[in-house]
DNA sequence: CTGAAAGCGCTAACAT
DNA sequence: ATGTTAGCGCTTTCAG
């Protein structure tokens, strides 16, 4: 079988004990046992066994994560928590739930199980029961894509009212004043209901009206964007602008618009969210809002570590926005007196 | 702190021995224990130790997947992973090499010391190295995107070689005789080098010549795919139909040749590879080849699975491919007297 | 069928 | 500074 640190030990000459001081550099060896010991590991290529060492040291350099899916979204935001997880000597073991919120229990009180030492949670609906598991299971979990200050669990969030509220603004001083919006659904209070208040708000506010003909909903898909835009495109009337709650729903909304022979942007401009690679691959290049999911998962990582460290920690972290001016919206008239 | 194992024997009057026995199902006991046992637990809502369980019994029920980076391709190869693991109780966990060979080695290293029952591996450039200490650590490995077959360690990967021949013969029959390609890097031997030399050789099989003009290299990004057009497109012969080893090139020379006034598929015909979900989303649509990375997640998945349990394993495992016909490629001519 | 006890590979208190 | 030893929480012989 593979050497352990007793067979090191006796090939060395010396006791157990100093074996994992040198490995461990826990206490004072002296230079010749050392030397010693260094040599036979270095010959031996003996490495600890990491399970034994987490049973008695209570932690496993392992970081959780629970994700409803595993797309391209997914993987920046993966590929920052794994980027500073990495750097501090964690690895990341993955759940993917399937938009089950009891797999996301079951997740949970698995990684309990298996120790990891903190979780970061991305759930699509943050119930009492995950509250509840959280709080008794004592492992630092931060949640992302939901803001759950209530219960005081850290959590990074893109701020989804704000950027469309932006977004209806810079449409207005485009010239637009007939503007629809294809939604998320409603039950998501995230980007779904929190994106479609700050379009209706934001309107009332401009007090320009909104046709209720111009505004649809949608799962977040290309295809239901499509759909969508069919509808609005149907009628007699038709919005000069289509405020989109994602990227992949804009690209929906222009392949159909395309289809019915309108152009984008001269006959209708579109907005999307995001700022997925694809919307500077598709032409025209979508206007946008950029919010960085990289950015998303390394934040996360960092309040997780600090938690982890019993570092004081921020509740809540908002993400940075940009948006993001590119070809899919026509400037009708411009009050801000520059080129845009 | 936690509950043991030796908490609920005390509680339920029994003794360790008897609590692991109900747990495990590993030996009969009788209902009256049985029942007691079980009640504390579901009392107790213990849960045991999957460390401790680790330690003795060599299993963490752990897959580490090894990935040189982490995008939406590797998220569907993940998703195919992750799908038949879960369903067979494994959890993954991930290490990004950020395509460092030297990080491979790392991670191949990290996931033994931490027992990971297998190893799904996809390498940038297997060395000599990765073989010697695959086979030094006896933990069995799936290598994915690249064949293995000379030192018998089970890989899954696509051809790249025919379907690329396919594309010039399918080119051939709408038509196209002057041809051209933008491949990968020549030095990456299976997407790169591999779907060269099928456009190269099936060309000269058909005796058709390959102008050398209208052959371009990238590094299977957009940005690439675009530049290798702009310089073919730049001579004053240019192609009928160029084939390119991705999508993301595809997109990219679809892109600049639009740029430049030429209409996809009437001036130039392209075909992509890989069938990325961009491909059906972009106009026209992307005529390309389909491979399914999930499916090789999944197929990866379940050789581990099978090495892992000492069952016979197909060192080759060849994932299906198929030809999908959209909109980027105009049928000049079609010798199938069919309407393709 | 049940319980006592050994031990998985390691760390850390305790003694020397 | 070094070695001895007692566990970490669990499974699994081995007796009974």
């Amino acid at each position: 079988m593979n050497l352990t640190i007793k067979d090191i030990a006796r090939m060395a000459g010396v006791s157990v004990s100093s074996v994992s001081r040198v490995i461990n550099n826990s206490k004072p060896v002296n230079d010749h046992i050392k030397e010693k010991v260094e040599k036979v590991i270095r010959e031996t290529n003996f490495r600890p066994n990491a399970v034994a060492r987490g049973l008695i040291s209570k932690s496993t350099n392992l970081i959780g994560v629970i994700l409803p899916q595993i797309n391209y979204i997914s993987a920046e935001l993966i590929n920052g928590i794994e980027g500073v997880a990495n750097k501090n000597g964690y690895n990341i073991i993955l759940s993917n739930t399937r938009l089950n919120p009891d797999l996301e229990l079951n997740a949970l009180q698995l990684f309990k199980d298996k120790q990891v030492d903190g979780i970061i949670l991305s759930s699509i609906d943050m119930s009492e029961r995950h509250i509840q598991l959280i709080q008794d299971n004592k492992i630092p979990v931060v949640v992302v894509g939901q803001k759950t200050t209530d219960y005081a669990i850290p959590w990074v969030d893109v701020d989804n009212y704000r950027p469309i509220t932006e977004i209806v603004r810079y449409l207005m001083r485009c010239g637009h004043e007939k503007i629809g919006m294809i939604h998320g659904p409603l039950i998501d209070k995230s980007a779904g209901d929190s994106r479609y208040r700050g379009f209706i708000e934001e309107m009332e506010r401009k007090n320009l009206s909104v046709n209720p003909k111009f505004v649809g909903e949608s799962n977040f898909s290309s295809k239901d964007g499509y759909l969508a835009m069919e509808k609005i495109l149907k009628c007699e009337d038709i919005p000069t602008a289509v405020v989109c709650a994602s990227d992949t729903i804009a690209i929906g909304a222009k392949n159909c618009a395309e289809d019915l022979g309108y152009r984008i942007p001269e006959d209708i401009s579109i907005v999307g969210f995001d700022d997925i690679e694809l919307a500077t691959l598709v032409r025209p290049k979508l206007t946008t809002v950029q919010v960085c999911f990289e950015t998303m998962g390394s934040k996360a990582m960092e309040t997780l570590l600090q938690s982890i460290e019993f570092k004081p920690v921020n509740i809540e972290n908002y993400l940075d926005y940009r948006l993001i001016i590119r070809d899919s919206v026509k400037v009708v008239a411009d009050d801000l007196g520059t080129k845009i």
